[in-house]
DNA sequence: GCCGTTTTCGGCCCGACTGTTTTCAGTCG
């Protein structure tokens, strides 16, 4: 079935290995350990090993030369002298001693039976030593034998889980994109809310934090009838949601359940009492809580998913909510996107957490689409919509004419279709100067939410002309130059599938034409986010390319679009690149994906300075590139 | 394996569920 993904490719070596592929490596050798029931701390530092270089921003293989600083490694949480050298290793070989060493035991195709339910390390290895067994064929082949009924503590109540785990498996190895993720989780919450005495449900876990997939969906539940006295009837009701397509367990107050597109779901229904403390330890992530754990130790403390107690007599001192949990810790409340034990620790103690970006903070997007090519609203109704979400500038970027499938325009009409959008303009802007129409209102209103404290609001609402571009071959654009210049956003995509090195090319079409506009990196077309492939299109080297030119850069909040991971994001700002976040609405409800988006700012640490479309419209406007 | 400094060794997070157990190991989150 799938290819073992141990064995490294050879052109992943040396300077081209990226931080996954080496994190991966880690990872295996962890796994590897586990089965081979090496020290569990010991394991445990390959693990973290592997999560620290996965979280760099820097690529790793350039630290790791013979030449580079021998300290630069180190000073990496959790990399120590021992990980350092392994690090080079990997950099120089493509694997390192202890691994080839364990895999002359072990065959690399044991590791995914480690994916399998029900299979930890214990079981692989006994499988291994007793049956011989390495693969999932095999162990598929043995299971429907009955060959495992001899092994200790293995029934046929066993065998027949692993049989439909490995059905499962085969059928749906993969995560789920946060967007599906969240869609289900509304779903369930609207027909678990249908039981009296159920008054709050939040999805917990990566939904929570914001990661880009989800593995599963844990939702937390609480109300009256939560309460340890009654809440049977109410895990009753869950278990029995039309939508379950199988009933993995049903304890005293939680439910595991799958739907039929494979999403595991775990519902908990907890009493108010304990609920922060369960939100907290459900949204995790494991490193957060461990590190948070810790600190609670050290304080004569212990934390558990029902309180933070005091050790000496478990008196509860805090449980109700997380803000309680955070504080009686001697720490500001984190953020769920912040809790990957990134710092955010040491941050709340010293209360530098940053004030991370909110939707509100937005003034602008920039990148939007009518009927003129592929998209479903007109120019007004894009421009209202965007009025009644507050915004205070929008930009209409169609496709040029090199996307035929979406009726792209060519110069003439991208000339015109500016003309129409300037008139558009113009007539919002004289029904704003009379006060007058529903828009008015509607912006007056969401004005004062935002700047409670001004006077009148003076910025009337303007929508600037753009236009999607597309990128030839030899990398000029498919418009001319001088309709460009006509123009005040330009959005040049920069993607995978031309010859030129990528700087090469980055660096050509940001200087092929020079209007006043701002030109738009993104869409690693083909990235697929759910396999977790490396971009395409290497933005470790496109990002450095952008700031250096001073042209903007898109973070693409539709879902199911290319939009810039939480890793690049902070890498955008470490270099000062200019960051702007947009929807690429196709239509009017296409706007609300902006939270998709700000998101992954948020994990990003970012906050509103960070950003330059959360700056009135002039000020925005002189940051684009000057004119030459 | 890493970390810390009351360092150079000793510590490194916690509870529930499952299947198989007659008292618990292994897995999971």
């Amino acid at each position: 079935m799938q290819a073992s993904t141990i064995d490294a490719a050879p052109w992943a070596f040396g300077l081209l290995m990226d931080n996954i592929t080496l994190a991966r490596l880690l990872d295996e050798t962890a796994a590897l350990l586990e089965i081979d029931a090496a020290d569990p701390f010991r394991i445990r530092s390959y693990r973290r090993a592997a999560e620290a270089v996965e979280q760099q921003t820097t690529r790793l293989a350039t630290l790791a030369t013979p030449d580079a600083d021998p300290k630069a490694l180190l000073a990496i949480p959790g990399i120590g002298k021992g990980m350092a050298q392994n690090i080079r290793d990997l950099v120089a070989t493509g694997s390192m001693p202890l691994r080839e060493e364990l895999l002359q035991k072990y065959r690399p195709t044991m590791l995914e039976l480690l994916r399998l339910p029900g299979m930890g390390p214990k079981t692989v290895a006994m499988l291994h030593s007793a049956l011989q067994i390495a693969d999932i064929d095999a162990l598929e082949a043995a299971a429907k034998r009955g060959d495992l009924l001899t092994l200790p503590r293995m029934g046929q109540k066993f065998t027949d889980k692993l049989i439909k785990g490995i059905e499962d498996h085969r059928r749906n190895a993969s995560r789920f994109r946060i967007d599906v993720a969240r869609e289900h989780a509304e779903r369930i919450s609207e027909l678990i809310r249908q039981f009296p005495g159920i008054d709050t449900i939040t999805p917990a876990g990566s939904l929570r934090r914001g990661r880009e997939t989800c593995g599963d969906l844990d939702l937390l539940v609480t109300g009256p009838a939560c309460e340890a006295d009654v809440v049977a009837a109410a895990v009753e009701h869950v278990a029995s949601l039309p939508l379950i397509d199988k009933l993995l367990a049903k304890g005293q107050n939680k439910v595991s359940f799958t739907l039929r597109n494979g999403l595991q779901v775990d519902v908990r229904l907890l009493p108010r009492a304990s609920y922060g403390a369960a939100l907290q330890y459900f949204t995790g992530s494991k490193h957060h809580n461990v590190a948070l754990r810790q600190r609670a130790i050290k304080r004569g403390l212990t934390l558990s998913e029902y309180a933070l107690l005091r050790l000496e007599d478990n008196k509860i001192i805090a449980a109700e909510t997380e803000q309680d949990i955070y504080n009686a810790l001697d720490l500001d409340y984190i953020a769920p996107e912040l809790r990957e034990n990134c710092g955010e620790l040491e941050a709340a103690e010293k209360h530098t957490l940053p004030h991370l970006i909110v939707r509100s903070d937005l003034r602008g997007d920039l990148h939007m689409h009518t009927t003129e090519s592929d998209g479903g609203n007109s120019i007004r109704e894009m421009a209202e919509a965007a009025i009644g979400r507050g915004l205070e500038y929008i930009a209409i970027t169609d496709h040029s004419k090199n996307l035929a499938m979406t009726n792209g325009m060519d110069d003439t009409r991208a000339l015109a279709h500016a003309k129409r959008i300037r008139e558009v303009s113009a007539e919002l802007a004289e029904e704003f100067a009379a006060r007058r129409g529903p828009q008015w209102a509607r912006y007056e209103r969401r004005l004062k939410d935002k700047e409670p404290n001004a006077t009148e609001p003076t910025i009337p609402f303007r929508i600037l002309t753009g236009v999607e571009v597309d990128i030839l071959l030899d990398g000029t654009l498919d418009l001319e130059d001088a309709t460009l210049a006509q123009l005040d956003i330009v959005i040049a995509s920069v993607h995978s599938g031309f010859n030129q090195t990528q700087e090469e090319m980055t660096a050509r079409v940001l200087r092929s034409t020079e209007n006043p506009y701002v030109q738009i990196l993104g869409h690693p077309t083909g990235r697929k986010v759910l396999q977790r492939e490396p971009y395409k299109i290497d933005l470790a080297q496109v990002l450095p390319v952008a700031a250096r030119l001073g042209v903007a850069v898109e973070h693409n909040a539709a879902p199911a679009r290319s939009d810039l991971s939480d890793l690049h994001l902070r890498q955008a700002k470490e270099l000062g690149c200019k960051l702007i976040v947009n929807t690429d609405a196709h239509s009017i409800g296409d706007l609300d994906q902006i939270d998709h988006g700000i998101v992954q700012l948020r994990r990003a640490w970012l906050t509103a300075q960070d950003l330059i479309n959360t700056q009135p419209i002039d000020q925005f406007l002189s940051t684009l590139r000057p004119r030459p």
